[in-house]
DNA sequence: CGCTTGACCGGAA
DNA sequence: ATTCCGGCCAAGC
């Protein structure tokens, strides 16, 4: 297939730490779901990007600058990638409020919808 | 240059 | 539920 790289990995990174950066406390977002808010690079094939993207982000985050918070971005099945560093990030997220069952978030609770869905006051039963 | 590893994910055994 | 595999990029040695 074409092995096509990133025209500029600098740039793609960067367009990650922004949508990072949209993460409000107490909330969490997936590697992947950060991959499906960027557009693929014009020069990738749609298809190469949803194979990979996830593993960019990674990458992304593993250079990510101080003032993202990096703590909020985990894996798709709500845990936090095994690394170095991995219960720093995990008491971070206690901190904000997120509490892990089985060294698990509740995704469905807890991630992140995107912008305009800031907070999403839960619509009082009506009876 | 060539190989290895990695903060991923979804689908298949 | 768990383990394995394909995808085929980027960075380090």
């Amino acid at each position: 297939m074409n092995y096509t790289p990133l025209p500029n990995p600098q740039t793609y990174y960067a367009q990650v730490w922004s949508h990072v950066r949209q993460v409000p406390p107490g909330k969490v977002v997936t590697y992947g779901q950060i991959a499906q808010m960027i557009p693929p690079p014009a020069d990738i094939d749609p298809q190469d990007y949803k194979a990979f993207s996830p593993r960019w982000v990674g990458e992304a985050m593993a250079a990510s600058p101080a003032n993202v918070p990096w703590q909020r971005v985990i894996n798709a099945q709500g845990k936090i990638s095994q690394r170095p560093g991995a219960e720093k990030q995990r008491h971070l997220l206690e901190e904000e409020g997120i509490p892990f069952v089985k060294d698990k978030v509740d995704l469905n609770r807890f991630q992140w919808r995107g912008p305009g869905h800031e907070d999403e006051p839960r619509q009082a039963s009506l009876f």
